[in-house]
RNA sequence: GUCCCUAUCGUCUAGAGGCCUAGGACAAUACCCUUUCACGGUAUGAACCGGGGUUCGAAUCCCCGUGGGGACGCCA
């Protein structure tokens, strides 16, 4: 078997998308699966709608999950030569031909046809056949450039994820390869590149099967190899509808923002119309080492961001603290608050980092523990009580004499403050959560005290009974 | 309208004719842990779209319906 290569091929006319970040995924773990090249391809014909800014999006949204490439990225609009050439050799050869029909006569043709209920398609005008008189060319018109399409027959292909497909070539009319003004189409680029770079495995998203058996037969009339073929379904949103900037995020760095880490992204992508019996939680490197085309599911998978959230959680109790303490000292100086204030962010980190769902969830948490946050008068009213206050009181000396700022001294001077009150210990703690977080709750109060070390802690105390 | 794809718990999925009284995970519910909130643990409920075949036997194969999606551009 000759050498596995893969691309991806997205159109930078917007961000990453999560649908195309799956496809991506794939393509990039067929690769290293089989230890082959994974090509990135950026497919900008469209001057219209390309932007610079887009490509790097792409290029940012693929480093921050980190799907390297190996080869590229190439771009469209630097080959034009190339498939200019090849468009002169099918015109030479006869596999293209010009057409001088103009966009309005099209236009009637299609409403003309979808009047009456057909499927609208080039009706051939041009085409040259044996024994056909041509009409004359309009003067001063500019021609495209058309495939000319076998009439007969059908074209197959052994999809990779969907089975055998095959469509009849009257299906297919004769598309067009180079506009009036020269340029080549997308059908057409895609093709003359797939087989430039030797790609061996297109995958990509299923909105392209219907222009495959068109791609495989300008790829037999090159007389060019035909790659294998794997259509992978879509993602739908949460609501089951397709995905929508509107209502979804559908960029890959709205999940950065969101607080998600890339490991947890790409997890839950993977398993996103793909399996590997029951397994759930996998790193990357088992992913490539799993990863094959024969278990991606055929069908439309809609996103569950509770799975996402479960996994980012996950994810997130995995992770160094000295990584968390960094994306969530980012997070609070966005929000203007100095990740210096208070104690060592990492201490904080590992404190807090089993009960948060995302980075800013973690943030949400630290915030009070890095500044001094006043309870609401709500909550002062409903916790600090004269008793609480009281046992505060109390409590606050006993701090004053710890010998040592340690949980295991700590923890006995807030449950012998219970006793000296006949106290429960939540009538304790959570005056004191209120008093110190400004909140009612939190991880193990002897923890948090000593995190939060002696100055800071007497000082909240001090200010506020 | 024509063509193409698709269909297992609410969701992601396992399942390649008997291993299926259909398994796992998320979510849900209950309990346990925790004298806070979470985390964690345990348990429970929850599905083969419908109808015909093929077969000794079908979630698995075939056909027809129905639902969902895609394509039909001098867009990609």
């Amino acid at each position: 078997m000759s050498q596995v290569r893969t691309r991806f091929a997205p159109s930078p006319t917007g961000y990453l998308h999560i649908g195309g970040a799956r496809t991506a995924l794939f393509a990039w773990a067929y690769a290293r699966r089989h230890a082959g090249t994974f090509i990135l391809r950026i497919e900008d014909t469209d001057l219209e709608r390309s932007t610079p800014q887009a490509v790097q999006a792409i290029l940012d949204g693929m480093q921050w999950l980190g799907l390297s490439h190996d080869e590229g990225p190439y771009y469209q609009t630097q080959r034009m030569d190339r498939y200019k050439e090849v468009i002169a050799q099918m015109l030479a050869a006869g596999t293209a031909y010009h057409c001088y029909t103009s966009k309005e006569e099209l236009d009637a043709l299609r409403a003309e046809q979808e009047a009456k209920k057909e499927k609208p398609r080039y009706d051939g005008r041009w085409r040259p056949e044996p024994g056909k008189t041509l009409p004359a060319p309009p003067a001063g018109v500019q021609p495209v450039v058309r495939f000319r399409n076998p009439l007969d027959g059908a074209v197959a292909w052994d999809d990779q994820v969907k089975g055998r497909i095959e469509i009849s070539n009257s299906e297919l009319d004769d598309f067009i390869i180079a506009r009036a003004d020269g340029t080549p189409t997308y059908n057409f680029c895609v093709v003359v590149d797939d087989w430039d770079m030797g790609i061996t495995h297109v995958i990509r998203g299923d909105d392209h099967v219907n222009n495959t058996p068109r791609q495989i037969n300008v790829l037999k009339a090159l007389g060019a190899s035909v790659p294998l073929y794997a259509h992978l379904s879509m993602i739908l949103g949460d609501d089951g509808q397709k995905l929508s900037k509107r209502r979804n995020s559908v960029a890959v760095t709205d999940y950065a923002e969101r607080g998600y880490l890339p490991e947890a992204v790409l997890n839950y992508l993977a398993r996103l119309g793909w399996s590997h019996g029951d397994d759930e939680v996998f790193s990357m490197e088992q992913f490539v080492q799993w990863f094959d085309l024969d278990h991606i599911t055929a069908s439309a998978a809609q996103f569950n961001t509770e799975k996402l959230d479960w996994l980012n959680a996950h994810y997130i109790k995995q992770a160094n603290d000295k990584r968390l303490a960094s994306e969530v000292a980012n997070r609070l100086a966005k929000r203007g608050v100095d990740p210096e204030a208070g104690p060592p962010l990492e201490a904080v980190v590992a404190l807090y980092k089993d009960r948060a769902a995302n980075l800013n969830e973690l943030a949400d948490a630290l915030e009070p523990v890095v500044t001094f946050v006043h309870a609401s008068p709500e909550l002062q009213a409903q916790h600090l009580t004269d008793a609480a206050r009281a046992a505060l009181k109390s409590l606050r000396e006993r701090f004053k004499a710890a010998a040592d700022w340690k949980k295991i001294v700590l923890g006995p001077a807030i449950k012998d403050t219970c006793t000296e009150f006949g106290m429960k210990m939540p009538q304790v703690a959570i005056p004191l959560r209120v008093v110190l977080l400004g909140q009612p709750q939190s991880p193990a109060i002897d923890a948090v005290v000593e995190v939060l070390g002696r100055d800071e802690t007497l000082r909240r105390l001090d200010a506020i009974l």
